[in-house]
DNA sequence: TAGATTGTTAATCGATTAACAATC
DNA sequence: TAGATTGTTAATCGATTAACAATC
């Protein structure tokens, strides 16, 4: 019996990877797996994944381990990989461009419905298949299509206006790729946010680190 | 007295944020704050804040607070923004052109010398006024200039080859915006991940879940 | 049955929070 | 001096790991 309130934080942040891994053992035909061989192949340790698979019920078998692709799917189906979340994308420069890609990936549940853009020079044009609109039509558009999440792309100086507007619409997701601290400002949503700057800022820190200790 | 091996990794994580953090008060002017005040700003607690920032050297002062521009520029001395990390590009397309601009923002102590694409069509190309080179030359490019950072935007397919070579070659740490992992085939080196995948997995479950919740 | 491996509880470890003495 | 706020220790909380009985 699955119960959702059990799994903790960080199990779920340890799910998409689970589901990565037992997605290649599936490609490359591995029907059954232990504890301690995932735990192998995944620097982690089998008391880890014994406990994170235990939140969301029994499913190993005593004796033999876990069935990959019954696994696999139990975990897609807690991602909820299987559902459509209509989607919109704020920014088509060239990271909207590269986030649009992943979005269309495969065991994406999210489907980008409409793509949006201040800057002139680029409405009109398409990418995969949708129309870049002028962001003076993104209040319109929600109020028609009523999308579920909102892939910000823009800059942080933007966001403020932007995500209030969004908010207001219905929009009830973010995936935030600005600074733009959109948890603070509306609670009441939810937020993944890739902060690229702080990413890079502590790769500085791990680098220079690494020197300070060979200096040693 | 700063002791950087007194800093946990979790605080280092939350350095970055900071840094940024205490860059808009100072260039709003604010020269005073209290960890309470801080903490209301960013969502976090005094406790910890005042914690966070003993790990480095007391560095408030009672019945003050901090003082935002000396703060400021100890959190940038920790992160080493001042250092120059000679740093090559894997990967020219989309996500590659973003993250180009990353690389090249204030406060980056990261300098780009190299872009590399298998595809050669985009050889030839300047990005920021760096050519685009065929992979080929990679190796000899490396040997001739040392590079001590890879960023890597390339498919995971190609990560492994890739990063074999890099290792060999001298290279110490990489942004990784591949599924490939890089530190488990490589534990010598240092890796900061942007799992895009991972995060849109993550965010559709978040989303999921908050209708799951409505719906009860 | 014997061997293997899970499910699950207890022990450990580390991170966050609370409290308050020190002191500006 | 009185008020404010830090620095720092102790208490709490949560996550990871260890251990082993259950059982395939």
């Amino acid at each position: 019996m699955t119960n959702k309130d059990n799994i903790s934080l960080s199990v779920i942040k340890r799910l998409p990877r689970y589901y990565r891994f037992l997605q290649s053992l599936k490609e490359n035909g591995i029907v059954r797996i232990s504890s301690k061989e995932l735990a192998n192949r995944m620097g982690l340790t089998a008391s880890q994944i014994r406990h994170d698979f235990n939140c969301f019920g029994g499913f190993g078998q005593q004796g033999y381990g876990y069935n990959v692709p019954e696994l696999y799917d139990k975990i897609g189906e807690i991602l909820c990989v299987d559902k459509e979340i209509k989607t919109i994308l704020v920014g088509a420069g060239n990271l909207g461009k590269a986030v649009t890609n992943k979005i269309f990936s495969k065991n994406s549940s999210f489907k980008l419905i409409g793509i949006f853009d201040k800057n002139e020079a680029f409405c009109g044009n398409m990418i995969k298949g949708i129309p870049v609109r002028n962001i003076d039509y993104i209040e319109n558009f929600c109020i028609d299509n009523h999308p579920t999440c909102a892939v910000t792309c823009i800059p942080s100086n933007d966001m403020r206006e932007l995500t209030d507007l969004l908010v207001k619409l219905g929009v009830k997701s973010f995936w935030n790729f600005s600074n733009y601290d959109i948890a603070m400002a509306h609670p009441e949503v939810l937020v993944e946010n890739v902060h690229l700057t702080d990413s890079l800022l502590t790769l500085g820190y791990l680098t220079n680190a690494s020197f300070d200790e060979e200096a040693e």
